[in-house]
DNA sequence: CATGAATGAGGGTTCATTCAT
DNA sequence: TATGAATGAACCCTCATTCAT
């Protein structure tokens, strides 16, 4: 027993995010269960303990990846939180921007992909943190539709919550289809398409989104 | 017929069909990776051999639920497969049927609970076979919308396979509230708003939908 | 992987009991704490998954072990349990007795080096079981003591209690020569200096004791 | 004297002596193998180095430890080693000395709390430095019998070594019950009746005890 | 002297799989 | 066919120890 030495000391936060870095790189390529500790510390090139002097167990660094990613995520969604009205084609353009930012980095296409995979079999924690966040998405969606809907813009007989469903439920194939499947998907077109679908099919005066359209 | 002597002997088919409802059933309920053998035969009340002579493990088992599933879900979409047009108000009474197809029985719910909660995070063949079929359902989708594309009853500039993947996210979508989160929604009404909805911003002639829209 | 082959089938209890016989020796060698399932399975020469079927890890066999022997113990002690007075001479053969049967089988010099060594440093579980042993014996020895006294065979004014601790005392430190440092201690001469020396020390009447005195 | 100044900088020896204390009560508290380092430096408020700056180990400060106190129980103990004849009055005083002196301290409390409840279960090393010490306290007695046997003051026939076993048990027994199990004991009240008893059983003339005895 | 990040051997536990009965 | 004891690779995790700073 004579351990210890040779170390490549590094400040404990930037060494805590490197392993992250990894460890989500990891688990977005082999999957949660899949992937092991021992995966992890040899492609961080680090020793067991390192890890764990660092992170509780598998679960935590997880846990620490969700929460790290879904608050980057909460922030960023901040813009679509509108409550002052807007017109239909900045609407449009915050979507693209939203989805700029995802498609920006590796470690979001990571994210995306772990999250959208397999979040979902893990734990009830894990599977709460995550639809919390789509959660929000939807009633923050709802919550607008149904102003518009007072405010005559909108169709007043849709189920404005199903109609969230639906579109998240679009914006969560695209990026399955991108982060999981890796398909060759042009973003802004297939995001530029679906809005000016939802928009047309939901607006009162389809002349008002006239603008709003890329083509026609 | 050689059934129902002897120890605990049953056909052999049959006892395999029993075995994998149960499977199904812990899957679901406690995910792939999380359930073990152990809770199959002991749900099944079987000994270990037996298990292993009706299936050659674990993965194998799976494949086989999602084939015998899948196989289900590919003949009851043969409905939807249309080489002739067909009026609005018949699509939308198909994806009726479809959906109460698939909600009609426990099994068909626990199968989608568990493809959509993480069959996805399981080795590739098995996100090969589930995407197989949604991907199926995309073609059979975009076919049928270029079809009336050229028939000039759908946008012309729309993109046909965009708009599929947004058809499939809103279905899934829908499904994995239904069935993972078990959240009180009423499918045929949400599916009446969903289908409604894609059919007034897709089509060019928007009053070929009236008859079509629940209300107007 | 390709495990499980080569079997020694043997019926489940035997098995059950050569392990923790192997588990006893090891405990009483290395100690406890030191002693590894790996010890065990060597020694055992079973692999790792078969000492898992037989227990539910280290404390579980450790507490099967001190439940048996303490079994064994409490079996044996009832001789003790004296409610028709008896005369001297017949206690000292009782204590005797009680020597010989703890002194006879390697097993029980085995678990006798494990309880007196360190069980007092494990869970309080473990603790508890033995202390519960002793106490009931110094209950019963106390009890006994006092029903003397009332009779008038013993000093009143003794604390029946102080004198009952005294005793087991002695028997414990006898057992830790014996079990523990192996000294090499005529058991029984020791035993009958002991009770002869209590004896002469309670008795109100000393000439009670002259029969059962050895010498003198 | 450069004490005191800098960070945190102490005496060595002080610094020493309080990491034992401290450990000390760990030990005594969790027990040797259940205690951490980590549970001392925490407790002691120091980083993992400084600990290893003053012991060599876990083993290390436990030797220490031992050493330390032992060597004050052997330097207390002088004053038992008797070689001129003493009257039995004082011997009892002089046990009663010796019980005040290790009942006093918590230390003292701590250290035979980890002592009887398992250095014996620990390397070799701490079980020969504990029962070295034993040993010395019934050679101590042994001969002190053997003495009083020459000059006819204790029965001739009593097996010298076999009593002091006896004497030694009752005194372990005793100190285990009030330092292991916390029980309410009223140590110098049962030492009274613990000498008597012995006296009163090894005396060759009953009545040179009658002084000694409490209550006649 | 003091620090604490890094180390890695070692330990406990699980579970899919095998095969003698 | 059916059984279930046996297997062992693979995991997760701990903690005494080291040494660059």
């Amino acid at each position: 027993m004579k351990t210890g030495f040779r170390h490549k000391r590094k400040d404990g936060l930037r060494r805590q995010a490197q392993i992250m870095d990894i460890a989500l790189a990891i688990f977005a390529q082999k999957g949660y269960h899949t992937a092991s500790i021992d995966d992890i510390i040899n492609a961080a090139d680090i020793a067991k303990g390192t890890f764990y002097l660092h992170f509780e167990g598998k679960a935590d660094i997880m846990a620490k990846l969700i929460d790290h990613y879904l608050d980057m995520l909460y922030e960023a969604s901040i813009v679509l939180d509108i409550s002052q009205p807007r017109p239909i084609t900045e609407i449009k353009q915050l979507y693209l921007d939203m989805a700029r930012f995802v498609t920006s980095s590796i470690e979001f296409k990571h994210f995306i992909r772990l999250v959208l995979r397999e979040a979902m079999g893990l734990d009830p924690t894990f599977l709460n943190k995550v639809n919390g966040f789509f959660d929000k998405m939807i009633n923050m969606s709802t919550g607008y539709i149904r102003q518009a809907q007072q405010e005559g813009k909108v169709l007043p007989d849709l189920d404005a919550m199903a109609v969230s469903y639906c579109i998240i439920g679009c914006v969560k194939e695209l990026l399955f289809r991108w982060a999981v499947m890796e398909s060759e998907i042009d973003i802004e077109q297939t995001i530029t398409t679906a809005v000016d679908l939802f928009f047309r099919g939901m607006l009162a005066n389809p002349s008002d989104v006239e603008a709003g359209l890329s083509r026609s």
